[in-house]
DNA sequence: CCGATATGCAAGTGATTACTTGCTTTTCAT
DNA sequence: ATGAAAAGCAAGTAATCACTTGCATATCGG
């Protein structure tokens, strides 16, 4: 990837994630990446191309693996605060906006399963948590689909607000956000 | 509000809620609402102006006023169910398409304060409830914004989940889920 | 029935858009 | 220094878009 390409591909995903992907013309690509226009479709085949390229990289695609529900200490508390703390440094405003903007009908086929990954990922993973404390004890049989969903709801609901109305809805910051969150969450949910 | 006004202003939410603002065009507004394309223009200013005057109107606007809090029986379990209920009965999955389809650049200074006025709305009416059985002597002090924003996040998240990804994320439905939250919530918070 | 109103139709306007073309200039590697 | 590759520049193309215009037709109400 030459340096020219990176720089129309983040020049595509920054207006994609503040206007909108119809709306990024691109001749608007074109200057902010700082390139004549003629060398977007030197570099790439269409807008398109470019949107595509750029969900292959990690910097623009919200990377949350299955690796960082591997580093738990199976205990509650600190690992349902720790999966909550890294979604929401991962998925940043700017990523949710990002993928608001690319809920185009030219493209939406393609990005939908791309966007849908990260949530994906996140509840199977955390399924697979409780079903492993159930295993070791520490968890009664619940239904682990449903408290995923609880989490992940909450977690994703959370930094959706926060992105797209700032503190205008809450002004709560997300450690004390997190921290009551789970501590209802382990208080409610039965205990052996 | 003349008929053919309604038909125009109906096709216009439509096509936005499936497309968004800006992949809209007057000419697929035209052939769905069955008028001539120009008749459009006779009854609006221009296409920004139908999509404010649709939003007047309470069919595309996600009705969700304080009277619901107001419908209690001051029993944290079947008044928190209803609250969600409500919600999710009236912020349907084609309220929230239509929402995002709303944020456009051309638009979204004047659309945004519109959307944002149902979380407000529902935070505010929550905190006030808390307060209120706090008052009642059936809560302690606690810190209502924050729970109101947990049940708040849950609720929204759990919505716009289900309006981008249908059943492919999760097949618990609405009721369940319902329950299973306000249960694990009401136990989870401290309490005389 | 008849006049007024509403709407259709077709063509048009000016602007914009994604993308192309042909030539020129700059950069890079040897 | 030199040739090849990369990129700039300006103009252009064909299509699309929001919106307009002038005439024709349909509908409505008295």
């Amino acid at each position: 990837m030459d340096e020219t390409s990176q720089k129309i591909i983040d020049a595509t995903m920054s207006l994609i994630r503040d206007k909108g992907y119809v709306a990024t013309t691109t001749k608007d690509i074109a200057i902010l990446a700082g390139v004549n226009e003629c060398t977007l479709f030197r570099k790439f085949k269409n807008k398109k191309d470019i949107v595509m390229n750029g969900m292959e990289q990690e910097k623009w695609r919200g990377n949350l693996t299955p690796e960082i529900f591997r580093n738990v200490r199976w205990e509650l508390q600190p690992d349902l605060e720790m999966f909550m703390e890294e979604y929401m440094n991962r998925i940043t405003p700017d990523f949710v906006k990002l993928s608001i903007g690319l809920r185009a009908p030219q493209i939406y086929d393609e990005t939908a399963p791309l966007i849908m990954k990260i949530p994906r990922a996140f509840v199977s993973s955390l399924i697979e948590y409780f079903q492993s404390m159930e295993q070791k004890g520490k968890l009664p049989h619940l239904d682990f689909e449903g408290l995923a969903m609880i989490i992940f709801s909450n977690t994703f609901g959370f930094t959706f607000l926060n992105a797209s109305f700032d503190n205008k809805l809450t002004s709560i910051n997300k450690e004390n956000y997190i921290k009551t969150t789970v501590a209802t969450f382990i208080q409610g949910i039965p205990h052996y």
